[in-house]
DNA sequence: AAAATTTATATTGTGCACAATTAAATTTGA
DNA sequence: TCAAATTTAATTGTGCACAATATAAATTTT
């Protein structure tokens, strides 16, 4: 019985703890091009979903983005304080809570079109690799997901 | 100027989304496994480093899990709370803070060998498939290291 | 050796994530 | 039709992450 060395638990053979790194370096890289624009890394990924398609309830941004009300509630407060979006009550369905973007969250598309290119220039990857690694991570993130869930 | 197909901003054409979303995911998938041993993921990685080598310092603990002070701190005083590590200041350097395995920490390594069999299940990977993904994350992450940052 | 600098940890404050609960609006179905 | 079930957000509470600051111990400089 050689517990020592049992790779199984050794932090350099794992997956798991190769995805949790990478992901906090890769936000800890976008962090000082979206200060420059006053958002943080998930505030980023709700004006992406918002540029692509305005007017989103909060349940189809969380559908989106596979986040709950309790994570997106208070980050779109912060973006309404930051005069981003806008968030009111559907009339034709009181219990939806529409997010529109306004036009200073319009506007920012504009100087955020530069993340995604400063962010290739870090990479230094091809754009095969780039694509080959992303679909391997969407088909990891399928496959992970629980059977009874219906997110996908 | 057709903004609003720029691909370039595309919530689904972005690496760092899906690195996003299946670290979220695998985390996820490891919590049922790990509430069973009353551990959160990022307590179970640092049971893993020190299943690895006991009686590291604080420091030491962040070094291999690019985590600092202000989260380990507080993540350590649980750990020690649930009577799985012990802290206490080295006699050598009185600023340094080793922990320590308990005996129930050094036992709970055994209950936890089953935990990289079940995501292994439930991964459905070859083991080539594993190792090339987890090494092109690995790859990525020293990629965005930052050039200043003496971290790799 | 005293002063300045560096190092290690802790603390404070902000912003996610996510489970669990609550409340209100809507839909369903007996 | 109206009570029960469902849906949508918001709220509450816990636990990370991480920046900024504080504090104390050790080391280096003068």
């Amino acid at each position: 019985m050689r517990k020592r060395t049992d790779p199984s638990l050794l932090l350099d053979e794992q997956l798991c703890f190769a995805l949790y790194a990478a992901s906090r370096r890769m936000t800890a890289a976008y962090r000082p091009l979206l200060d420059a624009l006053g958002l943080t890394y998930p505030q980023y990924l709700v004006m992406l979903v918002l540029w692509e398609r305005d007017a989103l309830t909060v349940r189809e941004l969380g559908e989106r983005l596979q986040l709950d009300s309790g994570t997106l509630t208070p980050l779109l407060k912060r973006l309404e304080q930051a005069g981003l979006v806008g968030r009111r009550r559907r009339q034709s369905d009181e219990r939806e809570v529409e997010i529109t973007l306004t036009q200073a969250g319009d506007n920012l598309r504009e100087r955020a079109a530069e993340v995604p290119r400063c962010m290739a220039d870090r990479l230094c990857m091809s754009v095969d690799a780039f694509r080959h690694l992303r679909d391997e991570l969407k088909t990891l993130a399928s496959q992970l997901a629980s059977p009874q869930d219906p997110r996908e």
